[in-house]
RNA sequence: GGGCGAUUGGCUCAGUCGGUUAGAGCGCACGGUUCACAUCCGUGAGGUCACUGGUUCGAAUCCAGUAUCGCCCACCA
């Protein structure tokens, strides 16, 4: 057979040799699409109204992103969740949209459109804005057609996007509310700048970086004593000058104080004389303050209020006044003398320089410090005092925190609550006004006189509120909001907050909110306040945090260390129920994972193996099977094997549904992989062939049965993981009454039918012939007998279920173990077989004739089971004459002991005999 | 400075309530054209469960400490 058959053969199944993912799954999703079943109350959707719906709560990727593999392995997680949901016929809602991303977006337009040659600054806002939407349209749709392509199956007419007209109005309506309420207000406070951007940033912003920085120390010459007292108490000298210590010696433009600790001896005379400010010959006073730690340094502070927090408060304390020498750019301005224009590190070179050279550096020495920079431009982020927007999140934070400690929301894994708590409870103010022109302008109004309005009308404010002067005199504030405000309102705005809408009413709290641990903060926490606060109740019930991904090396993956895997790439080539499971498989709650090829591969090999094992069963279909439902056969047409694998299938359904309850997703990948690859096609299938040959009809029909019913509970099983793949493969296989035609809107199932059909004295039987069988086949590989080479062997089988098992399994043990077999019925039988291999298992034992086979390593082997045997016979026997053990441990676990002891015993007796013999 | 997590064969990870012989995938070695699948089948080698101490009849598992790695939070000039 060709290369090019091998790969067209569809043989009479119409299923190719391999599954291919391009040819089915775009095929399957339009399907779904189709039927409608991705909305709780669409045409195909088989939802019981009456049951509690399930709300997946997501957060919207950026507008202008690409599919990566962090939202692929989010979207997986997301789409099985609610999938599982809708097959257990629960209203299901998954809300899509995108978020505008204010300040990325603009980062990647201000690329865009650099390369066009134009700036923010040429274009001005309103041309900039109208690029900007242009722009949206031309990204907004793909990465809802890569989502598409993963599979998800979320409510696509319900597409929400955070800067549209309904996003624009909770918006408002929140700010006016919380304005109202006292929590957000106006004011000067020290701001992080970005020179860069030229924004204001929230505190979660900016990047502490460790770095290596310079300490200098500065003499700033002191004027002469206004009394005497202290010439009586300081010599000359030390009155000459005091030295400080500073990292940014261009702020020395901004001081107005200098300050030492209240206690500190060696300054305690200085306190209240004045100093010289170089460069800018400001006259500024000695103060004490506590703040001062005396070891650090010189124990002498410069005071910059309008460039440091703790400055700042100090100089609040003392009644200090406040410089700022910056531009928005970050160079000095117009105060700073000299040196106004400059950039400010030129800035500081320059006044380093000049300091030296007049004597007055006293030392530079390496400095560790912890610098700020902004999450998105890496520019040095500059503390400024500015008048801006800020929400007092604390009374929000208090009901966010009751809303977890009172279990309405529950953070999965828990370890994360503590995180969550260190930081609520250390929250401070939240900056909301960004210098940006992409966003959500705030609904601040001012008049002339100062007065502000807040107003949630889309026209803004009739009047000034204070003064009733009239709109036409108001002016509107310039900022726009943090992205992370209207962020904060997704899992409400989208239902039609702040109307009372039926979606409000029936979609809201949401069940599930599922993201990476990195925006826990960002997002999840701010939702948690909002929604708190604004609706008065928890947003979800539910926060599944995820780990972030990493390369095969343990690497943050990134574009800039090229180790990316393009999700899209690995859907050409594998498909993305490969991708799916890839994902799946690997992760577990809350933790980092490594994907790599061989992982993909893993998943893809796995398709196939499932692909293939249906082709299998679909072509052996016995032809007296009549068309009909799917359904289990009564007990007569059941054998040891069928009551094996139904017994294996109970028993993985229980276990996939609690791991898949607990979000243990990769635990109940990992269960279905091994039931599906290991028991269900590497043992069920193999002794399913013999009895699908068989002369009796109704036996071959209830193999089959078994057959397509075990494989129709795995499908639905795997199906949140795998959906295009299962819903291919359970589209051909016969399906239960009342099945829809969607395996997406089927039945979730559940283990009831095969528990109570199920005989464990058949199933146990068959567990002890498979025992025999890989026995065997270790004996023939250990004594390198060819795999192809039918043996004559006889057998003893001491387990009464697995002699049992035999009867009706002999010719499948004898082609899973190559041999032809006899049973002989008194031990003592074997032994007169000469020269065979031996193989001595827990249900029994069997002889081979030797064939080609070398004695010496058969030998070889029997005498190391024997010292394996040996060995544990007498780790068992210390246990169970230890008088302790017996009679404080629980009695089950004695009884198991004794259980062994007697089956090692005999092991061992017998390897001796065979060794010796 | 504070907090969290991890440490199990060459690699990546499971390991439930402490209880028989610590599992899987990849890789490796050997052997296979067995009529679903070479994206496959069979067999095997490979592990002082990071270290020290404690609790216990019994510890990979619980407790304390140590080491290494990773992450988060944090206004000391």
């Amino acid at each position: 057979m060709t290369e090019q058959q091998s790969i067209t053969d569809t043989g009479e199944t119409g299923m190719a040799r391999t599954y291919r993912p391009a040819d089915i799954e775009p095929r399957v999703y339009a399907r779904w699409l189709a039927a409608d079943v991705f909305a709780p109350d669409g045409i195909g959707s088989r939802a019981d109204q009456s049951k509690p719906p399930f709300v997946i709560v997501q957060p919207p990727p950026n507008v202008t992103g690409a599919l990566h593999l962090g939202h692929a392995a989010r979207g997986t997680v997301e789409d099985l969740m609610i999938r599982r949901a809708r097959m257990q016929c629960r209203p299901t809602l998954w809300l899509p949209g995108v978020d505008h991303a204010s300040i990325a977006a603009q980062f990647v337009l201000d690329g865009v459109i650099a390369a066009e040659g134009e700036t923010r600054q040429s274009l001005g806002r309103e041309r900039y804005l109208e690029r900007m939407w242009r722009f949206m349209e031309e990204t907004r749709g793909v990465i809802r057609d890569q989502q598409r392509r993963l599979g998800l199956s979320a409510d696509w007419s319900r597409e929400r996007f955070t800067m549209d007209e309904g996003s624009a109005q909770a918006v408002r309506t929140s700010f006016k509310q919380l304005y109202d309420d006292g929590l957000a207000y106006r004011g000067e406070r020290l701001i992080n700048w970005c020179p860069g951007c030229r924004t204001s940033l929230s505190d979660l912003e900016v990047i502490a970086t460790p770095e290596t920085g310079t300490l200098w120390s500065v003499r700033y010459h002191l004027l002469p004593a206004e009394g005497a007292d202290a010439a009586a108490l300081v010599s000359a000298a030390e009155v000459e000058a005091i030295t400080v210590a500073t990292t940014r010696p261009e702020t020395i433009l901004g001081d107005t104080a200098v300050a030492v600790h209240p206690e500190d001896e060696r300054y305690r005379a200085l306190v209240g004389r004045r100093v010289r400010i170089p460069f800018v010959d400001r006259i500024v006073p000695i103060i004490a303050d506590e703040m001062v730690d005396r070891a650090f340094g010189t124990g002498a502070v410069k005071i910059t209020p309008a460039h440091d927090p703790a400055d700042l408060e100090t100089a609040q304390r003392h009644d200090l006044p406040i410089i700022d020498v910056m531009e928005d750019d970050g160079s000095i301005n117009h105060l700073g003398a000299a040196f106004g224009g400059l950039p400010g590190l030129e800035a500081r070179r320059r006044i380093v320089a000049e300091l030296e050279s007049n004597g007055d550096l006293v030392a530079a020495s390496p400095h560790e410090m912890v610098i700020g920079r902004c999450q998105r431009s890496d520019d040095v982020v500059e503390p400024r005092l500015k008048v801006q927007w800020f929400i007092d999140v604390k009374p929000m934070a208090e009901r966010a925190m009751k809303a977890v400690r009172d279990g309405r929301t529950r953070i999965v894994p828990k370890r994360y609550e503590k995180v969550f708590f260190n930081w609520m409870e250390n929250i401070r103010d939240w900056n909301v006004s960004r210098q940006l022109w992409w966003g959500h302008r705030i609904p601040a109004w001012y008049c002339p006189d100062g007065h502000v309005t807040v107003s949630d009308k889309p026209e803004g404010p009739d009047a000034c509120a204070t003064c009733k002067l009239p709109a036409g005199d108001l002016r509107q504030d310039e900022d726009i909001f943090d992205t992370w405000y209207s962020s904060g309102l997704w899992s409400f705005s989208t239902l039609g907050w702040p109307e009372a809408t039926d979606d409000m009413r029936r979609y809201y709290p949401g069940t599930v909110m599922e993201t990476g641990y990195d925006i826990l903060f960002f997002w999840v926490a701010r939702m948690m306040m909002l929604g708190e606060w604004l609706t008065t109740r928890e947003p979800f019930g539910t926060v599944l945090l995820s780990g972030l991904l990493r390369d095969p090396y343990g690497k943050k993956m990134s574009k800039t260390r090229g180790n990316v895997i393009d999700p899209l790439g690995v859907i050409d080539e594998l498909g993305a129920d490969a991708l799916r499971f890839a994902l799946v498989h690997g992760s577990g709650p809350g933790g980092d994972q490594r994907l790599g090829p061989s992982q993909l591969e893993g998943a893809r090999n796995f398709g196939n193996k499932l692909w293939n094992a249906a082709r299998f069963v679909l072509g052996s279909r016995p032809d007296a099977v009549p068309d009909g439902p799917l359904d289990l056969p009564v007990g007569g047409y059941l054998g040891p094997a069928e009551h094996w694998i139904l017994a294996r299938c109970a028993r993985t359904v229980e276990e996939v549904e609690e791991a898949y309850r607990t979000f243990a997703f990769g635990e109940a990948a990992r269960l279905l992989h091994d039931a599906i690859w290991n028991e269900y096609c590497d043992w069920y299938l193999e002794l399913a062939k013999v009895r699908l040959s068989a002369d009796d009809a109704q036996r071959r029909a209830g193999t089959w049965a078994v057959l397509t019913w075990v494989l129709d509970r795995y499908l639905r099983l795997l199906h949140p993981v795998m959906p295009h793949l299962t819903e291919e493969i359970w589209a051909r296989l016969p399906h239960l009454t009342g099945d829809p035609d969607l395996l997406i809107v089927a039945g979730w199932p559940d283990a009831g039918r095969e528990k109570a059909l199920v005989d464990e004295a058949q199933a146990r039987g068959v567990q002890g012939l498979i025992e025999l069988v890989s026995g065997i086949r270790n004996a023939r590989s250990e004594a390198g007998i060819e795999p192809g080479l039918w043996l004559p062997a006889s057998l003893h089988i001491t387990d009464p279920d697995a002699l049992a098992a035999y009867g009706a399994l002999q010719t499948a043990v004898e082609r899973l173990a190559r041999v032809r077999a006899t049973l002989v019925g008194d031990r003592a039988q074997l032994d007169l077989i000469e020269g065979a291999l031996t193989v001595l298992v827990r249900p029994g034992e069997a002889r081979l004739a030797r064939g080609g086979s070398d004695l010496i390593r058969e030998r070889e082997r029997l005498v190391k089971e024997l010292a394996e045997a040996d060995r544990m016979l007498i780790e068992t026997e210390a246990r169970l004459a230890d008088q302790r053990f017996v009679e404080r441990a629980p009695e089950a676990v004695v009884q198991g002991a004794r259980d062994r002891l007697a089956e090692l015993s005999e092991r061992v007796e017998r390897l001796r005999a065979r060794v010796t013999a």
